[in-house]
DNA sequence: GATTCTATTCGATAACGATCAAACTATATT
DNA sequence: AATATAGTTTGATCGTTATCGAATAGAATC
């Protein structure tokens, strides 16, 4: 896959309001952690609190993050029965430089 | 239209790789057009020269262009019966933020 | 081991989107 | 006016996708 198939996949997952809410639930937490070390947010926080708000089901939920994650844009892990989810610092930067002038492509 | 809708439409104008291909060349020419005061693009080097080889026809530019300048992209003008393109340098600067962290969205 | 919790897979549906060919509009050239 | 050029609109097709309910899987708890 080019790189450039990657960017546009990319932009693909956050084409979407719900995924881009998601993502963008999962950066706040990331960011926050910085400091703390700790750089995993249980997704739980999406069925629960977090992503309640947007009114869509767990499988739709599942399927977002599994859209996320083949985007590279967050990575996962498991403990028990819960999900984690991190942000992926360098598609992020990737992204970041994208829109950066003169571009870098 | 929210904020956050404003950049899920402006990552879906990018999700598709030939949009992102056109984008992407405008951006080109709009960098090197800055120190010499061009900061608009012919879109005549899409059908002819640049996105020739992406093998769509006219009518999918078209359809494409319009879909850049609707998510906020890009801002079109006209000369006789060619069209112009130039980036949104604002909304560039938007999306740059968005992957900046701490995010400021 | 039965139940509960968290997440995934499956099958279906309904909406959306990329693309094209054909017809059309507007501008420029002759 | 006739023709050529640049882009748009329309209508259709075909693939993709967001979503759900139901069924399933795995892990923890009782």
């Amino acid at each position: 896959m080019t790189d450039s198939d990657t960017l546009a996949r990319a932009f693909k997952a956050l084409s979407h309001p719900n995924r881009l809410a998601i993502y963008h639930e999962f950066v706040s937490y990331w960011e926050q952690g910085r400091e703390a070390s700790v750089d995993q947010v249980p997704a739980g926080c999406l069925l629960a609190e977090g992503i309640k708000r947007l009114n869509i089901g767990a499988p739709t939920v599942s399927h977002h993050i599994k859209e996320l994650v083949d985007a590279g844009l967050i990575t996962t892990s498991r403990q028990g029965r819960q999900m984690f989810c991190a942000i992926d610092p360098k598609m992020r930067e990737r992204l970041r430089t994208f829109f950066e002038s003169p571009a870098k492509p």
